[in-house]
Order: C-alpha cells, then structure tokens, then sequence
DNA sequence: GCCGTATAGTTAGATAATATAACTATTCTG
DNA sequence: CAGAATAGTTATATTATCTAACTATACGGC
C-alpha cells in the first residue's frame, strides 16, 4: 500500500534522507556499471554517451557544462570514447573552434546495451514494489529533476 | 498539488528515471561538501563520520564493508581522519586484531556541522515543494533505501 | 581591415582516491 | 598445536580529476 501522504516531512528531513539514500544508491549502480558484461563504461562517460544520444552534434564545452566536468577532464574522457570509436570528432566548419561530437553507431549500440542491463538490474528490484508505489517513485523522481536538474533535456 | 499516483509507471521506466536523475543528483552533493565552508570532508569521508556517528566502536572492515570500499582503502581513509583527531583508532583488547573506532569530540562536531551545512543547502531547494511533495518525497526514498540498503541501521 | 580580447580545445603536471597483491599479527579449529 | 582464516597495513599501480599554460580561432571596437 502506498504510505500515508499527509504526514509531516519538513525540507530538512528530507534534505537529510536524500543525504542518507543518495550516496549508497549511487555506488549500488556504479557497481552495476562495473560488473557490466561486456562493456566497461564508467558512469561519466555513461553519462556523455547518454548526452550525445540526446543532443548528437554537441561541442566539447557542452558536454563537460552539462555532465559537471572541466574541459580538459572531457578532452581527456573524450580521447578514450573517440578512440574506442563510440564517438566521431570532427571541427564545425562554422566555427572552427567548436567540435562536432556525435555516437558512431557502435557508440549507440554501446549506449542502448549498457543502458538496458543496468535499467534491467534496477528494475527487477522495483518489480517488488506496487504499481501506485512506483508510480509514486516515478513522480518523486521527476520533482528531483525539475529542482535539482533544471537545464537538461 | 500531489502528481496523480493513478498513472502507470513500469519497473523499466522506473529504473530509467533512476539512472538519470540519481548520478547527477549525487553531483550536486558532492559539490556541496565541496565548497562547504571550513572543513574539506569528502563524500565518502563524510559517510564515515556519519556510520561511527550511529554506531561507535565499529572495525575497519565494518566500516569498510558498509560504505563499500575494500579494506586497504579504508584503512588510508581512516588514517586521515585519525591524524585529524576526528577518529580514535585503538585496538580491541578481546580480539588484538580488530579495531574499535570511535568519533572524537570534533569528529562529532565536524560531522554535526557538515551535516547541518549540507542538509541546510538541500533544504533550501526542497523549501519551495508543497508539503504534502515533501511527504511523498519522504515516503518514496524511505522506500529506496529498504530496496536498495536493506542492511543499514 | 586590424588589434586586443574572448572562447574552444588540448597538453602538461599534480593530486587524490581508489584497487590489487603481498605482508604481519592475531585468532580459531580440527 | 599446526594450519587456515581474519583484521589490518604497506607498497605499488591506475584512474579520474584538477589547475595552469598553451594554441588556434572568432569577435568587436576603432
């Protein structure tokens, strides 16, 4: 059954329970990133393949905004996703400063695999919960995205 | 207002969500401790604190097993925080070969203090949800935790 | 049109956080 | 009591990240 919403949660308890789930639950799907089959994808460039599947053509600026890296930690993290041929380089003709980074398509099939084993591995886990108490969890999470995540998509 | 909790949200969607909202959710964090005033505390040392706040005494595998890091690791961590004075190390005299870890009088503090620091920073942006959002915010990571961290406290 | 400034990206060098392997000291067990 | 198991440390390597310094390109005021 779905708890009882109309208790009190104040922001600082909350707060404080993102404190104490948060950080576990990133190393849970790390871990899941790195017991991977195949791949051997760190959650950083997870995340830039992710990106790219989004916005193909993005600078190199871009993605090291969005993803919370330095440029020169996203040349570097680059450098390895170009020469594992997941991801094209080229120079905008217009702007011949600017990079032009979009997935090959072994970088898409990388992406999507990757993708749906570590989604597969979280979703049997949420198999045991009850539909309105995933639905809760689908809404709570799109709150945590619209406040603390506002700029993507 | 409260999301309509009727909507159909499938594990896999769920689990989706996750992976997209938790990594740079944990970002925000991380930044957090980062540019938090005095202390300099990492996420994971900061975790530290936190486990031998709730439970004093604990061992170096303990503490190491429950955050997730192999025992050498730990064991520089721990060396850290020990010549900070903000854990004590002694070893445990009815098993010469375990350690029994206890947070210092400033290890309390610090952790009280970053705590306060960073849960004030989240609460800040959770302040402008209503509260019954903040409820079933509440309710929804209750549940993560006992799906994903069945084994803390 | 040109020069100074800003922007995109890279390279170099340093640091920090981890891992694995090998070791010591202690305890348990058959 | 001897061998195996366990707790912790040390040594070494790797990886991910940062800051600083550099190059190349573009833009904007004169």
């Amino acid at each position: 059954m779905l708890p009882v919403l109309t208790q009190t949660a104040s922001p600082d308890e909350c707060a404080r329970e993102l404190l104490e789930v948060v950080p576990p639950l990133m190393r849970v799907i790390r871990n899941q990133m790195r017991r991977q089959s195949a791949p051997e994808l760190s959650v950083p460039q997870f995340r830039v393949l992710a990106y790219l599947n989004r916005r193909a053509g993005g600078s190199l600026s871009e993605v090291a905004e969005h993803i919370g890296l330095t440029r020169p930690a996203m040349s570097v993290l680059m450098d390895g996703l170009v020469n594992r041929k997941l991801v094209t380089r080229q120079t905008d003709p217009d702007d011949r400063r600017r990079l032009t980074l979009t997935l090959t398509r072994a970088g898409h099939s990388l992406y999507a695999a990757a993708r749906q084993h570590s989604q597969a591995q979280l979703a049997a886990q949420l198999e045991t919960l009850a539909p309105d108490e995933r639905a809760a969890l689908r809404a709570t999470l799109e709150q945590l995205r619209r406040l603390f995540l506002p700029d993507e998509s």
